[in-house]
DNA sequence: TTCCGACAGTGGGGTCGCAAT
DNA sequence: ATTGCGACCCCACTATCGGAA
């Protein structure tokens, strides 16, 4: 039985593989754990191995396997209908277990090394593993479907989930990132006028972002990520021609390191949701366009 | 010689705990 | 009492460097 095994990862792409040979699985929206049970004495691990067994006791606990056995997944909150990650950290901010569910998605060790099976087998053992011992919540099977990803994709977008995964049917389990496990997902995209920025060797190392809504402008964020050297010193040069002595918003925010300016320009920006607070979560710059209206 | 992938670094939104202000 | 910092979680992205092609 080996230690703490780092978890496969998935590649980034924007559409779903075509074919049978592709197996597809919700995309959730949590922390990735990974749960070693070694003859009743569970332990839980975090996604770069830190033993965080106490803050999922829970999960751990619900697992009353015989033998050995490590299994990959997610742990997450259900809230209105799709794993939310913000929810998940109120729950674990509150110090409260009660909303955790782990969805089980991989199985790496059943009494011997599975890792060279393939992904279509190691579903099917895992499935067998939870179904025979009667596991019911928290934890849960993730159930995929093969072929027709494109059509899982939609169906995901519909119901405002993150998007999904995709693994080939027939590959093993690598502790790397490759090609067999893609993740397809739902970006959101928007444009926002930018009230400041905080400046870099190269020229903006973050953009503040606003929205306008109603007569107010508000906050919703920085983006930091995006640009190459060469397209931040471009910004930086236009947003030097509005610099502003005070922050437009309505209802100013306490930035130390920014410079305002005033709302004439907007970003482009994709990003994959809106956190509690009213945020902006993993943003990327796309662009910059001047503001005609105002 | 050129190209690509892994990795480090930087940027974001969060949480926590601790130390300095 | 507030603020800042470093660990953790999640993430997107750029720059670099060494090895593969």
């Amino acid at each position: 039985m080996p230690g703490f095994i780092k978890p496969q990862l998935a590649t980034l792409k924007s559409k779903a593989p075509r074919g049978e040979q592709w197996l597809h699985e919700i995309k959730y929206d949590g922390y990735r754990i990974q749960v070693h049970t070694i003859g009743g004495k569970n332990k839980v691990y975090t996604r770069n191995g830190l033993d965080w067994t106490k803050r999922f006791s829970t999960i751990a606990g619900a697992l009353d396997i015989p033998g050995d056995a490590i299994i990959d997944g997610e742990v997450v909150v259900v809230h209105e209908g799709r794993t939310s990650f913000s929810e998940l950290q109120a729950e674990l901010a509150a110090g409260r277990q009660d909303r955790l569910v782990y969805y089980a998605f991989d199985l790496l060790w059943r009494d011997g090394d599975l890792r060279n099976f393939p992904q279509i087998e190691r579903k099917q053992a895992l499935l067998d593993l939870l179904g025979e011992n009667g596991i019911e919540l928290p934890v849960l099977y993730s159930e995929h479907l093969v072929g027709n990803g494109q059509q899982m994709f939609e169906h995901a977008a519909k119901l405002n989930w993150e998007g999904i995964i995709s693994k080939r049917a027939d590959a093993p389990y690598r502790s790397e990132r490759n090609e067999n496990w893609l993740k397809i997902k739902a970006v959101h995209k928007g444009k926002f006028p930018v009230v400041g920025f905080i400046k870099d060797p190269s020229g903006v190392a973050a953009l503040y972002l606003g929205k306008q809504q109603g007569k107010d402008l508000v906050y919703v964020g920085k983006v930091g990520t995006g640009w190459s050297r060469t397209v931040s010193s471009k910004i930086r040069k236009q947003l030097d021609t509005v610099v502003s002595p005070k922050s437009k918003l309505t209802r100013p925010i306490r930035k130390p390191k920014a410079t305002w300016v005033e709302p004439k320009f907007f970003a482009d920006v994709e990003y994959r949701d809106i956190t509690s607070e009213g945020l902006l979560r993993a943003s990327s710059f796309k662009g910059l366009s001047r503001n005609h209206k105002l």
